[in-house]
DNA sequence: CGAAAAGTTGCAGAGTCCGCAAAACTGCTG
DNA sequence: CAGCAGTTTTGCGGACTCTGCAACTTTTCG
């Protein structure tokens, strides 16, 4: 699957990209209230109907990348090897994904900062997340030998990971840390591995 | 707060109560598709204007029982002992808002069919949860000496405790278990405490 | 009672989203 | 390479959502 290389379905990807890249730049650029699917369409050059023909709301695009990037990650995870313990997978795939460098940093904020500004954005988005955690489920679920219907395992710690990333990008982006984020991402993996034990008082 | 009860708030209350009433039932009779702001209007006896002062989308409308629910729950966690260990706190406040009858279940069973069947309305309701997951985040905080605007821990032992218990429900809405919804939510959390380790491949 | 404050309603307007059918395009096959 | 079958794009029409605004009604309180 997805090796169908045609003219046809490069452009139909191509399309998408395009799609999915203008509605998340105009979003970052004027504020997502302000772009309409008209200018998402014109600034992808399709016709505004072609627009929903590939996105069910204006939201949805803006988010996609997020579901391109849970794509990627799904695939990174089916290919560590079969041996490695959960955790130590699930931790390897998420921190490579980050970009460490300025840009990406910067990049990574404004989206951030973009998504918690719309409601319907920030609802998009758990969508988005929500799916990436199912796929997570079937493939720790084909590698652990339990079964995404069944077992409450797969789901359980799919959604802990994702959620102490979550966790941790938005307190990041919150900018009262001086941390990097691979630590604050490292931390959180730890916190909950560990079962999340009562924090002792006496600290800080 | 929450104490003033002059005849405004009541009516303002009761009006918001009778459209998300009028909503939820709507959408589990008819299927969500297929209702009007207008029709929900209606059935509460007020115009559609006024549906949009209260709720901003139909779908936060049909979910804002979610919402009411999520405030008894913080409610009930801030009445928890202050000594009491968060996870304890945590699981008993769920547990106890379970409803256990056969026809608290058949409800519980409707909606959670009626919600999976429309994107639109999944994306509400995860919104809805990321509410309270914020929520008992400060509560949780507030209890451990810890920060929300700093700390990890508060939110992921929220969030893992929130999706422990939408994963029980889940898993047991499929309906191929014949164990009670309480026991999977209470097998849920003993996991996430334990940090999810590994499960043994030997089993069943 | 009588004003101030708050809530409700209708209307107009911008915009979303979808079904449908015509037109344009791609990939084959003869 | 002509032509056909399958797919995608597009315009149009229509139903519906959602919001601002201004008038109107109701509640509150001095």
């Amino acid at each position: 699957m997805t090796v169908e290389v045609g003219l046809r379905e490069r452009k139909k990807a191509a399309t998408r990209a395009a799609l999915s890249a203008a509605a998340n730049r105009l979003a970052v650029e004027l504020g997502v209230e302000h772009v309409t699917v008209e200018a998402i369409a014109a600034a992808a050059d399709v016709s505004p109907r072609t627009f929903h023909n590939y996105f069910s709301s204006r939201e949805e695009a803006i988010v996609a990348s997020i579901v391109d990037w849970a794509d990627r990650l799904t695939d990174e995870l089916e290919k560590r090897p079969a041996d490695e313990p959960m955790w130590d997978s699930l931790q390897r795939v998420f921190l490579d994904s980050v970009d460490e460098s300025p840009d990406g940093h910067a990049r990574l904020i404004r989206q951030l900062e973009m998504i918690k500004a719309n409601p319907a954005v920030i609802a998009s988005q758990l969508s988005a997340l929500e799916t990436m955690r199912r796929r997570f489920a079937e493939t720790i679920a084909a590698r652990t030998g339990t079964d995404a219907s069944i077992d409450l395992y797969p789901h359980l710690i799919a959604g802990a990971a994702g959620h102490a990333v979550k966790t941790a990008m938005d307190l990041w982006a919150l900018g009262q840390h001086d941390r990097p984020l691979r630590d604050l991402i490292a931390e959180a993996f730890t916190l909950v591995r560990a079962g999340l034990p009562q924090p002792d008082p006496s600290r800080s």
